[in-house]
DNA sequence: CCACGCAATATTGTATGCAATTTTTTGATC
DNA sequence: GATCAAAAAATTGCATACAATATTGCGTGG
């Protein structure tokens, strides 16, 4: 849809990457995490051009798409810039995707198939693997299984809307997670939430599949903001 | 920000529409509103900008606009179209709103200042006289000050990105509330909605606001689909 | 030395032309 | 007459040139 993980794969197998505006997309994108930009840094369309190697035609329309993930932030006339996000910004999507992979959980709990489960269980082993590996837990592979994990839940709500909404709000997430470390009694106390989750929708309880997404997410926020500030 | 009404008003003062990107997309959006173009419909780049006499540049610009805000669908090569809503779309647009606007109150509930109560009340008071007009209700004046009332708790809610996420799923929600006629006793009972969510924020009660707020808007799903189907 | 205004510069916004892809038409074959 | 292939037409995607706006630097006056 509208949202690209600037590396993971999309919904549909496309080809190649061919798209000078997909290129665009990628490389600016990336130029963001890799923190080549930092936030406030204002954005030169001529410069973004040269370095993505397109024109600037396209380096514009990544640009409104990175606007709106909350990536950067375009004035009239004025260009753009990387997003700053306040701690009240991170915390306020935190919460909008507690309240919104909430619903996706209970839709999820009526709608799953057996193959959804068998899915997610695989990647809560793969994650217990991420997590014991020695002598630290592997966080990048916690956090792309957990990435799947919760778009497994996702796609099984079936809601394009909801889907396309929340991309958005997930996208940013990744920013900040992978950006610091996370305790590992928190790594495992968030999969144990994906244990509860997959039984939970196993017996079709919307409601209790709501709540422990709920309590998922405002965990990965304290655990988020516990070690830094 | 990036959602506009077609015609209301934005955020800040702006001089003047002289922005060929914000005519297209004022102009575009209008067509369909209209209903020159219906749901399904190719929309071809070289048409619109006959129709909205600037080139093709900023028309596509605000066809990237209207695809964030779920009026358009755009597919790689093959241009855009007026977006199709299924039923079940516009349902998960009424329960995410449900859920966010919801958060809106209840934040609202704990910020809000002394000058938003008194213009929601003027908003409510205008609204009655709006539902009570003869010979029926004047559903256009309902509509804008409907638009208005929840402007100003999420504008008290003081989120910018809950804003900007809401404000994609309002959008069109004011589609279909334009389109057809709810019946006098559901105005009413959404007016009284307005009343008792007044109340729960001057009692700063964040919880019954969310509640109320959330009873609000399923009861508009509600009415908007006891008449058709 | 600072404030203000104006010119010079740089950057964004728009229009247009060309390349790439898709859609339609046409015609040949079964 | 139907089916498929290939060419022609139309449309989207991209690059470049130009126009409009904002920013910077300089000079003048206080």
């Amino acid at each position: 849809m509208a949202t690209r993980q600037f590396s993971a794969n999309d919904d549909e197998a496309k080809p190649t990457l061919s798209k000078a505006a997909d290129k665009a997309y990628e490389a600016i994108g990336r130029l963001i995490l890799d923190g080549q930009y930092k936030p406030g840094d204002k954005l030169s369309e001529e410069e973004l051009s040269r370095l993505c190697g397109v024109s600037r035609t396209p380096v514009r329309e990544a640009l409104r798409r990175l606007e709106a993930e909350y990536f950067v932030v375009i004035r009239p006339n004025q260009g753009a810039m990387v997003a700053v996000w306040t701690r009240r910004d991170i915390e306020d999507m935190f919460h909008m995707r507690a309240l919104l992979e909430g619903m996706a959980a209970a839709r999820a709990a009526s709608r799953h198939d057996a193959a959804c489960l068998v899915r997610m269980q695989q990647c809560v082993e793969r994650i217990d693997i991420a997590v014991n590996a020695q002598p630290e837990p592997n966080v990048e592979s916690f956090v792309s299984e957990n990435t799947v994990f919760h778009r497994i839940i996702l796609d099984a709500a079936d809601s394009p809307r909801l889907r396309a909404t929340l991309s958005n709000l997930i996208a940013p997430a990744i920013v900040t997670r992978t950006a610091d470390k996370y305790s590992v009694a928190d790594l495992r106390r968030s999969n144990e939430h994906h244990r509860e989750l997959i039984d939970a929708l196993k017996n079709r309880d919307a409601q209790l599949a709501d709540s422990i997404m709920q309590v998922h997410i405002r965990a990965a926020a304290n655990s988020y903001f516990s070690r830094q500030d």
